[in-house]
DNA sequence: CCTGGATATAGATATATTGCTATGTTATAA
DNA sequence: TTATAACATAGCAATATATCTATATCCAGG
């Protein structure tokens, strides 16, 4: 019954553009790689990772924090982001088996 | 000596964020879908389809065709569009099949 | 309570995107 | 040619995004 080349419903649709959109960002595609490679970092390691301003690291993160893409614990003073959207990883992994 | 969770080089993220922001949205992500189920179309099948103006087609269309995402062809006064990156049909699989 | 490190948010500006309407172009057929 | 269907593009107004600087908040330690 499924079919191989199915048809998004209306609804599915936008939340699937929203969330590509999302990441569709060089900044917030490379957040995305560093937790997919390093697992759940806190602000300091992604900002400094990525050579960025905190307040850009900060803005990013909230953005995919608000779409679902991430989410975010707090120990202490430090907050760390880990992917939270199964579909983010298996894009990022499609991505990287497709270099051609 | 392939890393299961390799880092994009800085080129690749640019040119992989840029395509992945171009299907990020509603209609061009429709596009994309119909074109990986139905295979070419030429661009009034398109805009019928999706009950959309054929200007808005056109321009989704021509953005498509300049980031790589979508080749054409013309046959008289017809203009075939169809997915011209292995990597879109492979993120639209991924997605629909992370549907939860 | 006060300080400092870690994050978040506000406000402003610059730029990009979207969708619309109208018009231009191209190719075929009569 | 001229008419017409199929596409493409221009110009515009509305909206959304991105980035920067400054400031605010939150929390652990002293």
């Amino acid at each position: 019954m499924t079919l191989e080349r199915q048809k998004l419903a209306a609804e599915a649709i936008e939340t699937a553009a929203t969330m590509l959109k999302c990441i569709g960002h060089p900044v917030r595609l490379q957040i995305i790689e560093l937790l997919d490679r390093e697992g759940e970092q806190n602000v300091t390691a992604i900002y400094e990772a990525l050579r960025i301003e905190q307040a850009v690291a900060s803005q990013h993160l909230n953005l995919m924090r608000d779409k679902g893409i991430l989410a975010s614990r707090r120990d202490g003073v430090n907050v760390y982001y880990r992917i939270d959207d199964p579909r983010v990883t298996r894009v990022i992994d499609c991505i990287h088996h497709c270099e051609l």
